[in-house]
DNA sequence: GATGAATGAGTATTCATTCAT
DNA sequence: CATGAATGAATACTCATTCAT
């Protein structure tokens, strides 16, 4: 049980990561993210040394909501495929209301590679949050692959396979960001999908292996 | 033959461009630019209003270089497989060195869906650009259907196919902007060619419509 | 008791007061009166959000203790005759010194009348704070008449002949300040008294009413 | 018969006027100035050295016409009261219209009384313009009693009484600009005169002296 | 003689951060 | 522990003025 310092810093946490994604670490100011929280400006600073800091928690806050919530995907499920689509729609839904999540990825990606930026100088903060993501999804295709659900051949690109994904789905929900409206997102994500899958599965083994049909999955996405 | 003060300005979007894209456009100060271009900080004045117009132009300046190139790998050959690759080694090379193109590209996306952003209530003017790229990219697949190079039935899809061929690449060129020396941007993307490709040709025609081996185009890819 | 916070606030207009008065609305900067209060340049931030609103706390300032001045001669006297001399003294006074308060009312018309003046597009401001002024004036006319003191036919005239007195008390104060030394006003304003006081009384009724001779008050102002 | 050279300078005096006159010294920017014109921002500098410099001219300029209008009046007519009459029917036009004259007065006084004005450290260049205005009012005057038209014993205070009179008008008008539509100027001049002029002529006299009946006089001012 | 172009000095305003209470 | 108050550093933008052509 976190002690009341720890759970007001957290309160604090969550206040940055609203301001933060709503605005950008740039034009989000410490008073902001203080009346978010419903404190003085001031008190902000009893938690947080700096708004450097403060975003770096409020990136950690985000950062461990969205492990966790792709770990959960594999207690809901042991169908490789179904997961890949779970981890699709938990994008998906990052996006469809607030967007905080493709805000904050973002901002992040910026951080890092803008000089100035707060990762800037310390890209390995970064990088491991990052790895560690990639990790749990690499988890999730090789353990396909030992359950004999995916074809075996590509464990050893397993990877690279899931940086592409996640780098597909960030790269459509931004232009989904830009094109409110004029890109369903869904779509393209469904289509991405079902063009992926086949690549993954070996079709003869399917009925042998209790993965029911994947058009009902990709079929779910496109009508949400 | 552009006049004087039009060249002037040029120059000056250019350095903007520069500045704006290692900095990101918070960070960056006029007076930088103005140093980046070799001139006074109120001479930048004399060709922009403001700092926001200055972004627009740099954007402009930029949107038009990048959708010549592309237009250019329409020149360069008309094998629509071919032209994918060369969409592909075109974004590669945006982020090879300065990465500008990316950079640029994060900015624009932060500016439209940031609240205070610069696009944030006029996010037609990233529309427009963004379409214009994607119609460029769509009519190389219509072409090559028509040309009898690609699957028929790719046409109905050929906006989507694109968007998602550009959300990739853009992801996975930010994913390499966080990840440097870890992802390799070229491999990735090789990849998702390799996977890609096929599900555009008719491979029964292959050998009839003059198209080479793809094996080479991705493999050129890899090997850089 | 006024709260620390309404009494910092009250400094800060005071020095801008000081300030504006010196050197004119354009001419002061938010620096200079910062130090005349005694405090960081910043700080004045904390209390009005612009230099205008700054202003405009300066003008209420004076226009209250222009005010409370001219109430209180109410107080002092019941003599309607007295009660303009006191007033004129007043002006006199304000003009004295430090010049306050007629610097203050150039400043007020100006920034009223001067296209992109503060009060241009909101002349109901200056308005009110005038009548205000107006009016006191007049109620001292009519109580005179009202008193048998004054000539009852000059009620129906009481506001133009009070506005026409302020005009002339203004008028004389600002040919006071470019003429220093030249023009004396104090003998000006003595003058202009003693040929306005027989339009106001009824110099028959005068012994009776208990008003001393008015030679002595205009002499009064001669001799300061 | 002036020069080009000079007559250039003079456009350039008569635009810095209307500009002046119309924001105020600090406001006006002397491309508005060159825009107002008609020439370009640096031509300015080929005619007046400084900003300051055109100000002087400019009042100069406007100082000029209102001196020789004044003294048209002497010419128009020899009767002291309507002489006065028409000075204030000249202040009230100079009003009517676009204030063009109050407002350089206002502006005038300010750069003479405000530190850092333009006159502050040279004041009798105003005070030279000053008495020249004044000198001829009182000339009006001092003629008027040398013709028995007006009271002998007021040649003494003419010049008093002249100031007097400049500032009350002064001082209307300034009125008159923060209270449009609620100030009848010309109506507050009228009782000005009215009761001004019976302490300037000996009534007995008047049928003698062929000065017609002043109730016309102040009647016309009234109407208009 | 006229001007377009360039610029430095100046100013309002913002905001992260500190500190006394 | 919380905060109101204070502030310095930073920055966009303006404008009188200069100068080469």
């Amino acid at each position: 049980m976190p002690d009341k310092k720890t759970m007001r810093a957290n309160e604090i946490a969550q206040a940055a990561l609203a301001v933060f994604s709503t605005n950008g670490y740039a034009l989000a100011s410490i008073e902001q993210i203080a009346q978010e929280a419903g404190i003085g400006k001031s008190t902000v600073y009893e938690y947080y040394k700096t708004k450097e800091d403060l975003f770096l928690a409020a990136i950690m806050e985000g950062a461990e909501e969205w492990t966790n919530d792709l770990k959960a995907i594999g207690k809901d499920t042991s169908d490789p495929i179904k997961r890949l689509a779970l981890i699709a729609e938990m994008y998906l839904e990052s996006c469809q209301e607030d967007q905080k999540g493709t805000r904050m990825f973002l901002e992040v990606i910026a951080q890092t590679c803008l000089q100035g930026g707060i990762f800037f100088d310390r890209p390995h903060l970064i990088r491991e949050l990052h790895q560690r993501i990639v990790r749990v999804m690499v988890d999730y295709l090789l353990d396909g692959v030992s359950r004999g659900q995916l074809k075996p051949d590509i464990a050893r690109n397993a990877e690279k396979i899931c940086i592409n994904f996640m780098a597909f789905l960030d790269g459509i929900l931004m232009h989904g960001l830009i094109e409110v409206g004029y890109i369903n997102v869904r779509e393209q994500i469904a289509l991405f999908l079902e063009n992926m899958i086949p690549l993954l599965i070996d079709d003869a083994d399917n009925s042998q292996n209790g993965i029911e049909h994947h058009g009902r999955t990709t079929q779910r996405l496109k009508t949400g």
